[in-house]
RNA sequence: GCCUCGGUGGCUCAGCCCGGUAGAGCGGCAGCCUUGUAAGCUGUUGGUCGCGGGAUCAAAUCCCGCCCGAGGCUCCA
């Protein structure tokens, strides 16, 4: 028996024409019912009012759940290629029927054996839709304490342990959390699904206040827009990354955004996932916004000669953007969004043993990206979730085991029963932020799938077409996301007592000269032309404000450095600098000696000049 | 979609319970002050109180419907 059981908010029928002999004299043509859980059921060969019993039961607790009392039981018959004859279903429906009444149910129904035309408004809630199939081997079983359904859940059903080090693998619920707080939040997070508090993520103000981003009216939703210093943060991000993944030798290339929905090779993609997309028409044919760069990298190597000898084969892109059309209600200022920026580099490699090797590599690219471009740390900022099939664990225990050796603490790690996604074992970094949700931001993958599904091939050493594996990278995670994890970050900071702040080479503003007076602004232009001129973002304060309060938006600002001017620096040739970092003390430096430190700080990161007036006076107001 | 909370000058919010001429701070603008390390002073501009309807002599305030936003549920290739 299969129900495919809708939580409408109204349905209208009517019965059009008798199509069967057995047809049901109704009680009505048509009818209209509000706030209904509508039950589409066919009934298969097999079926009999035991199998009526065990659906119903489960319909029933699931209608407890939605907290709705009214069904209508609706003969459709095309739910099952495998039907009962049509004298033993109509028995086992009106079985149903009496069934659902004796449970207090407020029971309707629709004819049995008539062609019927229908309208139906669905709710959009997550458990509005189910397809429930009851057999009767399932249903005798259950008798005996064992349901079939239940036991093809548990394939879907994943284990979750924790890895350590040392290679001792302990079942999540046993393991001892005492030095690991955010694995701990991790855990909770991804396995009870638990969540604190109500409340707005502290990034969500703080990236308005600091006129990074904001919302966008006049968009979609989690469609946001970029001031000055946002963008220059988010392109220094998007730089750094995008030339540590060349380092490495991924080629960048740039593939379009959308893409045929009626491509062949696309196709299995979109019926997957069938409801997350943009779509797009133009003229007679339609398109989808691509939700990551896998297409076009794919269709390119799809046409490329690729020889064994150039493998593994890196292939990059920035994608600017990805689109992923998620519930309204599961966007989140910049942890998650429908359009968002996210380095995608693929590799392919000949065999297993080459994927093993390409992943260490990228596991310490992905390392080496959030530690020191980003400057979080392991050790407070993110945690390590391994995803694995039990199959490919157990044939490769020493690989995992190696990667948590790597990343040195333990790491949560889902094990599969039964493979359900492309690939066979992924991992991720996940940053935990101060409403301890975890988000994913570097994470890698190995695909079995995929280069049969886009038909990319290697010729190797016998002349011989391929299929490679393939594996998926983002290095960093989602831009976007980035920028959120460090405005969490530097809050959490703040909370602890220390100054929020941002890596001195993404902040827009690394000096501050601030004139005691405007007696002393050509002094400080000739030193803002000083500074700027060994690759710093520098600007001045020339608004008519008095000191206090332009020290006060400097430090409101989070620049890191600030040199106040006026009559004493003008005769000296140091300076009282204050600096943030250091607790907004002052210290005395000469100019090159600041110059000095904070090359030094920077070295090795991609600098932009200021995209903003250096003169405060010019510049607009964004926000606040 | 459901639940919760919210929508009042550019921003943050008070006023709403208990109906009676729309308020504050910040910002902007004009001026004074010429400043010594997290808010100097004065003046001033700016609002069909999300939209529609209802009851009332009278609605930001009460009632009904709707729209929009955030968070939660769920989901997260």
């Amino acid at each position: 028996m299969r129900i495919l059981q809708l939580h409408s908010n109204f349905i209208e029928y009517e019965a059009v024409e008798k199509e069967i002999e057995l047809a049901e004299e109704p009680e009505k043509l048509q009818d209209r019912l509000e706030e209904v859980v509508v039950l589409f059921t066919a009934i298969e060969d097999g079926d009999d009012t035991n199998v009526a019993m065990k659906a119903m039961e489960a319909t029933k607790k699931s209608l407890d759940q939605l907290k709705v009392n009214r069904v209508l039981v609706y003969p459709y018959a095309h739910l099952s290629s495998n039907l009962a004859k049509p004298s033993d279903a109509l028995k086992i429906l009106k079985g149903m029927r009496e069934i659902a009444k004796s449970m207090g149910l407020e029971t309707y129904s629709t004819p049995f054996g008539w062609c019927k035309k229908f309208s139906i408004s669905i709710k959009g809630h997550p458990l509005a839709e189910h397809l429930r199939i009851v057999t009767s081997e399932a249903a005798k079983e259950e008798e005996e304490g064992v349901c079939e359904a239940i036991k093809a859940e548990e394939k879907l059903k994943s284990f979750w342990y924790i890895l350590k080090p040392d290679g001792e693998l302990i079942p999540a619920n046993e393991f001892r959390f005492k030095d690991c707080k955010s694995l701990e939040k991790l855990c909770r997070y991804e396995i009870k699904k638990s969540r604190a508090v109500q409340q707005v993520p502290p990034h969500v103000p703080l990236m308005k206040r600091l006129e990074i981003a904001d919302y966008e009216a006049g968009s979609d939703p989690g469609n946001l827009r970029w001031y000055p210093k946002g963008r220059m943060i988010k392109s220094l991000i998007e730089q750094y990354v995008t030339g540590k993944v060349i380092d490495y030798g991924g080629m960048e290339v740039e593939t379009p955004i959308m893409y045929d929905i009626e491509h062949p090779a696309i196709a299995h993609y979109l019926q997957r996932f069938p409801a997350r997309q943009y779509l797009l028409c133009s003229d007679k044919r339609d398109f989808f916004l691509r939700f990551s760069a896998c297409f076009g990298q794919f269709l390119m190597v799809h046409d490329a000669q690729v020889s064994y000898r150039q493998l593994p084969l890196r292939i990059y892109e920035m994608t600017k953007y990805a689109f992923r059309r998620e519930k309204s209600g599961e966007l989140t200022g910049l942890r998650r969004l429908r359009c968002f920026t996210m380095p995608d580099c693929h590799a392919l490699v000949a065999d297993l043993d080459q994927a093993k090797k390409e992943f260490l590599v990228r596991f310490k690219l992905s390392m080496g990206i959030l530690e020191n471009g980003l400057e979080l740390s392991k050790e407070s900022d993110y945690e390590l979730a391994i995803r694995v099939t039990k199959d490919f664990y157990e044939e490769n225990k020493e690989f995992v085991l190696s990667l948590v050796k790597l990343f040195g603490k333990p790491v949560l790690l889902e094990m599969w029963e039964e493979r359900f996604f492309y690939f066979v074992l992924k991992w991720e970094f996940n940053f935990v932020d101060n409403l301890n949700k975890a988000s994913a931001l570097s994470t890698d993958q190995i695909d079995i799938e995929n280069s049969r599904h886009y038909d990319m091939t290697y010729v190797d050493e016998n002349g011989e077409k391929q299929f490679p594996l393939v594996l998926h990278c983002s290095p960093s995670g989602a831009i976007e996301r980035d920028v959120y994890a460090l405005l969490e970050k530097a809050h959490r900071d703040s909370l602890k007592g220390k100054v929020p702040i941002l890596p001195l080479w993404l902040a827009p503003t690394q000096v501050r000269i601030v004139p005691v007076s405007e007696k002393y602004l050509d002094d400080c232009e000739k030193l803002m032309k000083q500074i700027e001129g060994c690759s710093i973002r520098v600007d001045i304060d020339d608004r008519p404000l008095s000191l206090g309060k332009k020290v006060r938006a400097a430090e409101k600002e989070w620049v890191n450095y600030v040199l106040v001017i006026g009559e004493k620096e003008l005769d000296s040739d140091v300076l009282p600098v204050r600096d943030r970092k250091a607790g907004k003390k002052s210290r005395n430096m000469k100019v090159q000696e600041l110059v000095d430190e904070i090359q030094a700080e920077t070295a090795g990161k991609p600098f932009m000049s200021l995209t903003l007036p250096k003169l405060l006076s010019r510049r607009p107001q964004f926000a606040f």
